[in-house]
DNA sequence: CTGAAAGCGCTAACAA
DNA sequence: TTGTTAGCGCTTTCAG
């Protein structure tokens, strides 16, 4: 039970081993009756090309390399479903590298997908071993592009979206509901999207003419955003509405007002970032900035293949915009009124 | 630029090809001094194999693919996590197949991990295209296992969980605390898990001489949890305890009940199934079923090596079990005290 | 313990 | 339009 190759193929349909890998190549140059019967041939004998050895022949492999840390947020899974449709679309398609957190320490140097030429490119998604994942992959010069990078000026080309703006508009959208009492549940120091927001956020009631509170947290999850709220309101402070710098944290503060006996959207206005799947489907539905994880995901392949295509060339990072979703969360300020 | 090979590594280190061959396999018998001489050649010249050239040679790829619908569920999350870690140790890695619900028209004849000898075996994890796949791979002769299979005589080797003892116990748990209405809001029929997990509900109400109360839902998910409830109580249904078949259903359902006005677990106790990580966070914390993600990764990644080490020896499909997790949101009944 | 020789299956000039 | 001729970079007998 020998593996067919394209030698049998040869025998099989009568014409030159070129031919046959022609018809592989989808060339144009090949006799019609020729190329029907290198089908033929191809079919009768249950053919398939080996991936090595056109890897091998090529100098590439057609593996794009993801590298992440977690699966189970729906941001990530949105992208990662976009980046898979546009590679595969251009005939690539994608290797997974999921960072365990035991990992971190490790040195980029070794990881897997930077061996052996494994990968024809890398999309390094959120990752925290930023700094080294760059400096290794410039040293392999493996082209690379970081989606959602932590650090401030990574040089490197990234994909990323505007969360100074993300910010900005979620406190606005409260602003204009006339609240002036909002407090912000922001996310951990070492995100960079955190501080954007939270920057955003500032931004946004400095120039209201309000004073920011700022609550920090150490996780982006449904425990911190309960806890945050509980302390807040354990200080006696009393907000209006709760800007919280992800969905998780406003469901845990949804969570602790409840709890205090507050009504939402009647007594408090909650908005979230990220607009996960359970946004739309929880009670009140949350309100939430979307990003624009199909975009994201798009343009990351696409500046990564033409990376790929001409190593000469500049890309340029990109920077998108994301969107207000308004939803039953929030309502106009009472005292307002 | 040229890319280093194997042959400048020859020149720099003086041995011949064959014994750096021997170092890159860590084959035994090799001078250590050598070994150190093609080490530091290799360290030198930045060298690092290519692995078309050694899968061309070996005839195997060190590839697995894993064919998955979403990343977004914590539980795939944590499976995919034990896989890839299990592979990792052996020295393989992981190739992603994302099937997009356009494709899953498709057949799957075309699916690109398939071709080509791409991956030496393939994961499927909770696949609807389960019947395609499995003709398809056994006509390619290619090895794979199924986690999570949803025909329910599957001519293949799965790994599982026995959604039926979960589902039992789940209702057992429930009738320990004295509860005697409960109701259980099952996922989809398309789902083999949400079969048997309502098998299990029945078969422990039956066995306690109580009628089994059961509501379908078309999806695994917060919404149609909620709904379930509101229609149940809309019909004047009065349980005082529910089994969810999934962790987002039994998340809708506290929803439902609490806009009711009802106290959880004083008034209504309530057990998931999955145990997701928004279980054990959210308030009150959830009591459910956890599903055994790390064992479930590594057995069937020890199986499937199996299968590509001794493709002549029968592998056996495995049945774990679950796990019942008590926490907050079950209580003893009111009405049985 | 080491090396020479023979592929692995395919693509890419270069001619014809 | 087709075929000939070289490799792509490594592993694997099989002798030494």
């Amino acid at each position: 039970m020998k593996k067919v190759s394209i030698l049998d193929v040869v025998e099989k349909s009568g014409v030159s081993l070129v031919t046959v890998s022609r018809v592989l190549n989808n060339s144009t140059t090949v006799r019609e009756s020729n190329r029907q019967k290198v089908l033929q041939a191809m079919k009768d004998l249950g053919y398939t090309p080996s991936s090595a050895a056109r890897s091998l022949a090529r100098g590439s492999t057609g593996l794009i390399g993801i590298t992440l840390q977690t699966l189970g947020d729906t941001v990530f899974d949105g992208i990662i479903h976009a980046v898979n449709e546009s590679l595969e679309a251009k005939g690539y398609f994608l290797a997974l590298s999921i960072a365990s957190t035991a990992q971190l320490d490790n040195s980029a140097v070794n990881h897997f997908l930077f061996q052996e030429d494994r990968v024809d490119g890398i999309i390094l998604l959120s990752t925290f071993a930023e700094k080294e994942y760059v400096l290794e992959l410039k040293r392999k010069k493996i082209p690379f592009v970081i989606i959602d990078n932590h650090i401030e000026d990574t040089k490197a080309v990234t994909i990323n979206v505007d969360n100074f703006i993300g910010g900005y508009e979620a406190t606005r959208h409260l602003l204009d509901l006339g609240h002036s009492q909002i407090l912000h549940i922001s996310g951990p120091e070492l995100y960079l999207s955190a501080r954007d927001r939270r920057r955003g956020y500032e931004q946004a009631m400095t120039e209201a003419g309000f004073a920011p509170t700022v609550i920090g947290t150490d996780e982006f999850n449904i425990r911190c955003g309960f806890n945050s709220v509980k302390a807040c309101l354990a200080q006696g402070i009393r907000p209006t509405a709760v800007f919280a710098g992800e969905d998780g944290l406003a469901l845990g503060a949804m969570d602790a007002f409840r709890d205090e006996g507050y009504r939402i959207p009647q007594d408090i206005s909650i908005v979230g970032y990220d607009d996960q799947y359970f946004a739309k489907e929880i009670h009140p539905r949350l309100t939430t900035i979307r990003q624009p994880m199909e975009k994201l995901g798009k343009e990351a392949v696409r500046i990564l293949l033409d990376m790929i295509d001409g190593p000469s060339k500049r890309s340029k990072s990109v920077c998108l915009k994301p969107e207000l979703i308004v939803r039953e969360s929030t309502a106009e300020c009472a005292a307002h009124k």
